[in-house]
DNA sequence: CCTTTTTTTGATCGTCGACTCAAGAATAGT
DNA sequence: ACTATTCTTGAGTCGACGATCAAAAAAAGG
């Protein structure tokens, strides 16, 4: 692809993708709500795209990978990770809803979504471990990995919750999380 | 309905729509794979419900009036909430599923669904947070009813994560969330 | 300007989804 | 045993979905 034309259809299939997976979901994503909310036929997208598939899983990756921060040190704190998921969470709420309705939820029944959001959480759960045991050297690996699971379990409750209702108070209880059950 | 045949026959059709919700979701629970599970015609599923969606939300009613047990005295206390429903999610994983991924998640992209598992939320919380005033008197109702609102969240959090991975303690780190947040 | 490549369109295809119906088989009630 | 009701079946309708394609339109490159 090498028109301008061809990029700006890209982004504006992307964009409607992103929107669609997450006020409608899976189900309500189809080639023809894309093409609507984008202004295009499908055979446009047909020609950018090789599948629905294709466009909904660039979608979820971009969901996946913005969920935490990219590794900048060696010495991240869990404080600093707990911060970036609720920015996530509250900055970029498309995107937060697709990863929780999309990528968990999919993982859940979807099995090609499922062996991807448990990669995804394993790395995650590493990070957070190794944070864990950044500020608590004295404690296991195997107890810093169950301390970190059991950390983004409820961070993604509270994120659903969230989504749920608006007014609840992540950010607040994230770092009542923190404090009661101090990594 | 008065024969026996239709009663067996609506019963292995809920027996299948409780499984394909739990194993396939929404999108798998298709009305031919409902009748082959349940080894009938697609003719006698529509002689016992007046439409896919009927059975489908009959399951669905059934996994969220399962989550909480039904009111016993007007005393019941924090542990006993929590410890019912994670009795729920570890002896009913079945219908477990079906109230966290086609229930809570699908109320965050299905209209029906979202109205139907606000109201049902709402009461939970209410719930909750009574018995979290009946031991501490002292806290405002808008306290109890905040803590109950991040009790329930992390909870949902650690059921989500344990349909994930089975090996999770459940239990045990709900206890442990007690303990830290005493509620 | 002309050629090549990319993009858009509109029509269309096959499949699978929910759902219907007439006719026959089974079952209750009497 | 008879009859009315319920249940099951198989064939079928209809629409929506993902996907394709030839041809026209637009853009890029020289």
């Amino acid at each position: 692809m090498r028109n301008r034309a061809g990029l700006a259809t890209e982004a504006k299939i992307l964009t409607a993708t992103r929107r669609l997976l997450s006020e409608r979901g899976l189900e309500g994503t189809t080639v023809k709500a894309i093409c609507d909310a984008a202004g295009i036929r499908a055979g446009s997208f047909y020609n950018l795209f090789p599948s629905k598939e294709d466009a909904i899983l660039s979608v979820v990756r971009e969901a996946i990978s913005a969920v935490d921060p990219h590794p900048e040190g060696d010495h991240e704190t869990v404080e600093e990770l707990v911060d970036a998921y609720v920015r996530f969470v509250e900055e970029e709420p498309v995107l937060a809803r697709v990863y929780l309705t999309v990528a968990v939820l999919g993982g859940l029944t979807d099995p090609e979504m499922n062996i991807r959001i448990l990669r995804h959480h394993q790395r995650r759960t590493e990070r957070f471990a190794a944070s864990i045991r950044n500020r608590r050297p004295e404690l296991s690996a195997e107890e810093a990995t169950e301390r970190a699971e059991a950390l983004l379990a409820a961070l993604n409750g509270y994120a659903l919750h969230r989504l749920l209702d608006p007014s609840f108070d992540f950010a607040g209880h994230a770092r009542r999380l923190l404090r009661y059950q101090p990594a």
